[in-house]
DNA sequence: TATTGTTATACTCTATAACTATA
DNA sequence: TATAGTTATAGAGTATAACAATA
């Protein structure tokens, strides 16, 4: 089963990848993005916990964001080592058209191909592949 | 839930990919030396099709496994422009011993940490998974 | 003409190592 | 000393473009 499981995962996310990529917003960035939405202005730290990947991974994918627009650092109020990075409106934009436009490929095709009861059960095994990501 | 379920791919494949390039074959090389245990030898366009990527990047794949002995490629008996990929001894020896190590995080994972309800949840999940890759 | 295999090249994602600035 | 951020560099994974050999 956990062969299964592994092969299938790879087959997934190279599919949700190409997907993502084709606006222009990379899976990674659109990660990141994200999770900005969700918890608000944070640090490129803070921000690499979350992702379980090294800060040096995070910077770049936050470089890329920054030059496109969608997200800006600024200095912490009173830490002066860190910079808070978050949304800009632009940002903030990109993903609200993103989940406009029927947000992507795994929404679309989970409404459409699954019967209610499929659903229920991809429902309940998410939670359970979330602990298996949080080890 | 597709949200949810992106962003849970995504830590659940970093979290695999560091695990399985620890002993130096990485995810999608294990991918593919699986793909040949069970399908038998193939040929390179057949393998990309399998593993959903380009002909070009299974190449590269398939390259590094060459090097490493784990697979050879023998010229088609009848068609003059395929090469046929299969498993060495040395490819099927590396493959009976990671089932035989426990195989892997994931298989260790959930045995360890799933009941055997929450084991049932996620074998139905699966093959819906599985619909959701090949689109 | 179509298919198979390939090389060259580039970009994303991630890592390790080494550094600077601030606490 | 510890933490936050960063640059430099490298390797995996994938893609597009262009090409040779064979069908």
């Amino acid at each position: 089963m956990a062969e299964e499981l592994q092969l299938t995962l790879g087959l997934l996310v190279r599919q949700v990848r190409a997907a993502s990529a084709a606006d222009g917003v990379t899976l990674s960035q659109t990660s990141v993005l994200k999770h900005l939405a969700r918890e608000g202005s944070t640090t490129a730290v803070e921000l690499a916990r979350a992702e379980k990947v090294r800060p040096q991974s995070v910077i770049a994918t936050v470089n890329a964001l920054q030059e496109q627009g969608f997200v800006a650092r600024t200095p912490h109020p009173t830490d002066g080592r860190q910079l808070l990075i978050a949304l800009t409106a632009q940002g903030r934009e990109f993903l609200r058209k993103r989940q406009a436009t029927g947000l992507g490929l795994l929404a679309q095709l989970m409404t459409e191909r699954f019967t209610p009861a499929e659903q229920q059960t991809l429902a309940a095994a998410i939670p359970l592949l979330r602990r298996l990501a949080e080890h």
